[in-house]
DNA sequence: GTACAGCATAATGTATACGTAAAAAAATGT
DNA sequence: ACATTTTTTTACGTATACATTATGCTGTAC
């Protein structure tokens, strides 16, 4: 059998490197970078870079400017909190819409599993892994919700703030809280309450955008 | 004085005119185009057409398909109640806080001009003109709730389904009731009634929805 | 020393060229 | 006649070349 992976186009190598690039703050909030210059240290030409810049900027995590180059796009406060009220009432919505799809165990499986996941990243203090299993709990939450395009929103919302969740996710208080959101969360779509479901979504995302946004306060950061 | 108005990139202008032809079915859903055949239609080369393709396939306007050319994206009826859903949502969400921000009569002028404007399009059976301001209206409506990725959204949304709409404009009953709901949406944005302004719109949209999706069932149309 | 004009420079926006891979067509054998 | 293989064509993906235009610098006038 030959070589089973496809070969992906440097436009959406391009893509991913410059996301992972802007996501670990390799390419810092407000900084400008000149198109030829991320074409070489990507190891491509112009054009599949520039190719992928637009499809980012219509994502929201950057800006092509005439003339200036690619600007990382930084979040101001009111842009932190502008995110979370939306991606609250869209997760929250999803949540709704997943408890009253009255899903079957097998369905919900994943979900059980990314919460068990999640206590043991916490036994194990592990904060990285726990942020994952946390990411892929939400996602799959989303996703039995059965609406891709708020999937899909909700995606790009959460690539926006990523920066931001990275910087903070170290100094996060009481993850055990977190956990115990989930279970609870859990338990509403496996009863089919859609209402309920909805609101332990909403306060459990209420509170931990309200802690974020303290720690950012905190840490006297203006733009992030 | 030169020419004030700036040159429009040749990106910009193919973007706009690939929606227009979109909008207006002169690129009927599901059907492919190559991009070179799109690019003498526009008069212009194919790096700006594929840099416009490249922008409203993230829209959700089109697919980019390797060696396929691009397929102007169809709805099915399924897509239709999934938009329908997300902007009934977003758009409540919009009105609550468009109406909690405690706007002056100054603020809603603009809004209330809409109505206005709809109310003799409506005398004057003028239904294109009578769409265009109920469309500024809610737009209005959106950008006084104050998040502008919300606003994003919804647009995003609206231009999805426009064609779907234009179709149906000539054959929904009642605009009246239309006018009425503006009416009262009004009055709670100027009471500062946030829940009502929600329950209202989310009321007004769902009906809309409603009608809409059966008239497309009525004609047959699986795929829009 | 300041202001302005003209020029040089640089980076984008756009056009074009080209290699490659997939699809279509043709040819060959059974 | 049908299946299979080979050839040819086609359209994209990417690289490169070029034109355009903003920006900054330099020089000159006052």
């Amino acid at each position: 059998m030959p070589d089973k992976e496809r070969q992906a186009s440097a436009t959406l190598l391009a893509v991913d490197e410059l996301k992972r690039l802007i996501f670990t703050g390799e390419l810092s909030a407000d900084s400008d970078h000149l198109e030829s210059e991320l074409a070489s240290r990507l190891g491509m030409s112009r054009t599949p870079v520039r190719e992928a810049a637009l499809k980012l900027e219509t994502l929201g995590l950057l800006q092509v400017r005439p003339r200036k180059g690619v600007r990382i796009a930084a979040l101001s406060m009111q842009d932190m909190t502008d995110i979370y009220d939306l991606l609250i009432q869209l997760e929250g919505h999803a949540a709704g819409l997943a408890a009253a799809a009255g899903h079957s165990r097998q369905d919900l499986a994943q979900l059980r599993g990314s919460i068990r996941e999640m206590e043991a990243m916490l036994w194990a203090d592990n904060r990285i892994e726990w942020a994952k299993a946390d990411e892929r709990f939400h996602n799959e939450l989303i996703s039995l919700g059965g609406n891709d395009r708020l999937a899909g929103f909700v995606a790009m919302l959460n690539d926006q703030v990523r920066r931001a969740r990275n910087i903070t996710l170290k100094l996060r208080p009481s993850l055990a809280k977190s956990n115990e959101d989930h279970q609870r969360l859990f338990r509403a779509v496996v009863k089919g309450d859609g209402e309920l479901a909805r609101e332990l979504l909403v306060e459990h995302r209420r509170r931990a955008a309200g802690s974020l946004l303290e720690l950012l306060q905190q840490m006297g950061l203006k733009r992030v």
